[in-house]
RNA sequence: UGGGCUAUCGCCAAGCGGUAAGGCACAGGACUUUGACUCCUGCAUUCGCUGGUUCAAAUCCAGCUAGCCCAG
């Protein structure tokens, strides 16, 4: 019988992989990764309606290090990170792939919304809507090759509840959590000055320089965005670049946003096939939008060019840019400034 | 101090005697394992103030107040 690691949140996501786990035959080891916030006995609970064993694993330090310092390091450079992203490679995943070596597992496995088939991550086959596969797009192909997904076949949200509750788990109607982890009240505002102090304020700018007005700290601001600015121009104004050096805030107006093209750094390779240039991907600039063709100029390993034929908007430094070849997730990186 | 102009929601702005458009901002919601986008809903019983004319005024008249411009 083969072994696998799960990793348990105390969601309901989580259980229902654990159930389909056990119905094709796997002996599977829960694993609670802990960070000190609830959700601890949520997990026990799922473990013992499922009749697993589970492990705590305390992995706060970890997260610390690779995850939250960065997370604030980028908004202060006025970028916008994933942490999720970052997390999953070298916190989440690791500590339950350690976890599968330590207990004599051979992979591991997780609720997340995606497919592995021939050692290839793919999306989730259910609506496009349920699919977390940009979320995994810096795992490494070692990981990859020893993951199992078990919901990625199925149709969605709608029939992993139903399904866990024909089963009785009593997580099936627990809400989803839609917060980043280790910032539950989802004030990112306050997060960051708890760890650095209250940011400067600096001005809200146009393209030609024009002072607008006064924004609160470029920690608060995403490119693409517009709620919050609260800067009446008598049209609708986002903003379009952050500016460190100058601690400035470019906003313009809609259309120019749009970007035809972009840069991406840091990046990992997810299929067994290497990217090709010249071809044409679907790619994700960011993650709950939709795909956007676009060409893969060149890649030198660590540093890869796309250009968009229809321009794609607000591509946001921090964010990843990810490319699908159909279902398959090929390459990522993280979006460079322009 | 004379002459002229303007005063309508936080910002901009319709209205020109018949009982307050719209945009932006803002708030709430939907969506979303990143505070993006988008969408939905809400947002002046009141029109600088005080009187007057009228069945009826933000809209006409008078005075006052404030701001702007011109002349000094």
């Amino acid at each position: 019988m083969k072994k696998t690691v799960l990793g348990l949140s105390g969601g309901v996501d989580s259980a229902a992989a654990g159930l389909l786990l056990l119905e094709m035959g796997y002996d599977v080891r829960g694993v609670y990764l802990d960070i000190g916030l609830p959700g601890r006995q949520d997990a026990e609970k799922t473990a013992s309606q499922l009749e697993i064993e589970l492990k705590t694993i305390d992995i706060r330090d970890e997260l610390e290090e690779h995850v939250c310092r960065r997370f604030t390091e980028e908004y202060l450079r006025g970028r916008t990170p994933n942490p999720c992203i970052m997390c999953n490679p070298k916190v989440k995943f690791k500590a339950l792939f350690d976890a599968a070596d330590a207990l004599g597992c051979d992979c591991v496995a997780t609720g997340h919304y995606a497919r592995v088939k021939d050692n290839c991550l793919m999306k989730s086959s259910g609506d496009a809507g349920n699919d977390q596969s940009y979320m995994l797009c810096r795992l490494p192909r070692e990981y990859i090759s020893q993951l199992i997904l078990p919901l990625g076949e199925l149709s969605g949200k709608g029939e992993v509840r139903e399904y866990a509750a024909k089963h009785g788990l009593s997580c099936a109607s627990k809400p989803d959590s839609m917060e980043i982890c280790f910032i539950p009240d989802n004030d990112y505002p306050k997060y960051i000055e708890s760890q650095v102090g209250v940011l400067p304020e600096g001005d809200f700018i146009d393209e030609n320089g024009k002072i607008l007005g006064r924004h609160k700290g470029i920690h608060r601001y995403t490119v693409g965005m517009r709620r919050g600015l609260g800067i009446a121009m008598g049209e609708r104004m986002f903003v379009s670049k952050i500016d460190r050096e100058h601690n400035t805030v470019i906003l313009s107006k809609g259309e120019s946003v749009f970007k035809s093209s972009l840069s991406a750094a840091s990046a990992v390779v997810l299929s067994p096939n290497p990217p090709e240039i010249g071809k044409i991907y679907d790619i994700k600039v960011r993650h709950s939008v939709t795909f956007a063709k676009g060409l893969l100029r060149s890649f030198d390993g660590e540093k890869f060019w796309i250009d968009f034929p229809e321009p794609v908007r607000a591509p946001a430094p921090g964010q990843s840019a990810v490319l699908y070849d159909g279902d398959v997730l090929v390459l990522s990186g993280y979006i460079e400034d322009i």
